[in-house]
DNA sequence: TTCACGTTATGTCATTCGACATAGTGAATG
DNA sequence: CATTCACTATGTCGAATGACATAACGTGAA
């Protein structure tokens, strides 16, 4: 049973800026179902151009590019309300590829549609931008990350990053959150070999600033974590939902 | 004397989308001005909400982000075509500064008038939208660089990538281009330090693939150096210009 | 139960890359 | 013409990280 998005679940967290209630019905109209797969299903290959973009209604995936010697670059870990398939619908290819790493519900549209969708209403198509340079900003920050900081320093602030998101969308309570992620893709997303990243969080562990048990992690000191990871605690900045 | 948007030389650059003379006319009422300023001028600053956007017109520049330690990212090289200020006129905050290393041209749009100019032009705010989902994809691949890449192949990658945005247009003729960024900023880019990044470059001079002289960089063997950097030749897509 | 498999954990050693030192070059300056 | 400054060049050494090997552990299948 598709999710109205009059009823959307999503638009109630903070994280994610208000619509007006012709936006949502436009939405509404946009929308042409929902899809439900399993962890470990591709979405999105990089290099095609998909005749359909979501939005996550709920659970987590990356984002990857693979080179030709077979190395992957995770880019980004993807949330609730992320929009997925943007560089398609504007320059006809992705890329990167798009993955489930647990269960995923997606709001489905239609890609044919997105031109006369932004037409009726231009606000949209600012949006639609505003939320392309939230990305933008997130790589070039990741960018800074790999190639700036150092093995620790990189996985504080991936930590971090990755618990404010999950609060800003209530999947986090107090100091733990779900970590549905393998060291490997951490290490993936931040340049570092597995073993050095496991040697990584082993340390960050032997300083009890986390814990590290089966898909959960805890940031025991928040605070500290931030510091070592040069990074702050400011919750992520609103963004509209597609 | 202001460049009318009429005869604007970026335009006819097969790099960029054509106009309807109505987005023409359109983009001629949004352009307040013309500035130019001299190589090292900072344009904009991370962190902060400029009150105007810019496109470059003639010449080149750097964007980066600072970290609290100190450290430089080089997040990209811009050109003319390139649009700034994207992210304060959606987010209301810069991610990253911009500063000249040429001398430059620049058109000058008022951020105020952004929302009233997309909305008389619905098809600009989708245009907007693909601009910034073309940095967005050039980020994706600048971070797998980083990560995944070693020195020898990312400093391939990287002079590929300049010399295909360079023809793109118009700025590189036969295998010479100009290059006025120093060793330190493509260090910076890279996430290597400015001594690895002389000796890389000394590593593909030695092998007659590339020559590097006063703000001028020769790449004999663009195949070569494409296939080390494991990366193609096609040319970088079509896009929108502001 | 046993086996295979995916993931995390940890030790040893190799390599890439960074830090520091020093020098060469050319342009700008006085 | 001498000086300074920014940038490029190159050597030596050390540190951060990667590669390889092996093990522990849980899960699911036979």
């Amino acid at each position: 049973m598709a999710t109205k998005c009059e009823y959307c679940p999503l638009r109630r967290k903070d994280l994610f800026a208000s619509m007006t209630s012709n936006q949502v019905s436009d939405m509404q109209r946009f929308k042409v179902g929902e899809l439900v797969v399993d962890s470990g299903t591709p979405i999105l290959l990089q290099g095609s151009n998909s005749p359909q973009l979501y939005t996550i209604l709920h659970g987590m995936g990356i984002r990857y590019r693979l080179l030709s010697n077979g190395e992957r670059q995770v880019v980004s870990f993807v949330f609730p309300g992320d929009f997925l398939g943007l560089q398609a619908g504007l320059m006809g290819e992705m890329g990167h590829s798009v993955e489930a790493t647990t269960k995923l519900t997606l709001c489905v549209f239609d890609r044919k549609e997105l031109w006369s969708f932004i037409k009726a209403e231009p606000e949209r198509g600012f949006e639609l931008a505003w939320l392309a340079a939230v990305e933008e900003n997130f790589l070039g920050e990741a960018l800074t990350t790999v190639g700036q900081r150092t093995a620790l320093q990189a996985v504080a602030w991936a930590l971090v990053r990755i618990y404010l998101r999950m609060k800003a969308c209530g999947m986090a309570v107090g100091e733990k959150m779900r970590f549905p992620f393998r060291q490997q893709d951490l290490a993936d997303a931040l340049g570092l070999s597995l073993v050095h990243t496991n040697k990584t969080i082993a340390a960050l562990k032997s300083r009890q600033l986390i814990g590290w048990s089966e898909s959960e992690v805890q940031l025991h000191d928040i605070a500290q974590l931030a510091k070592i990871g040069l990074t702050d605690l400011k919750d992520p900045k609103k963004r509209p939902i597609m």
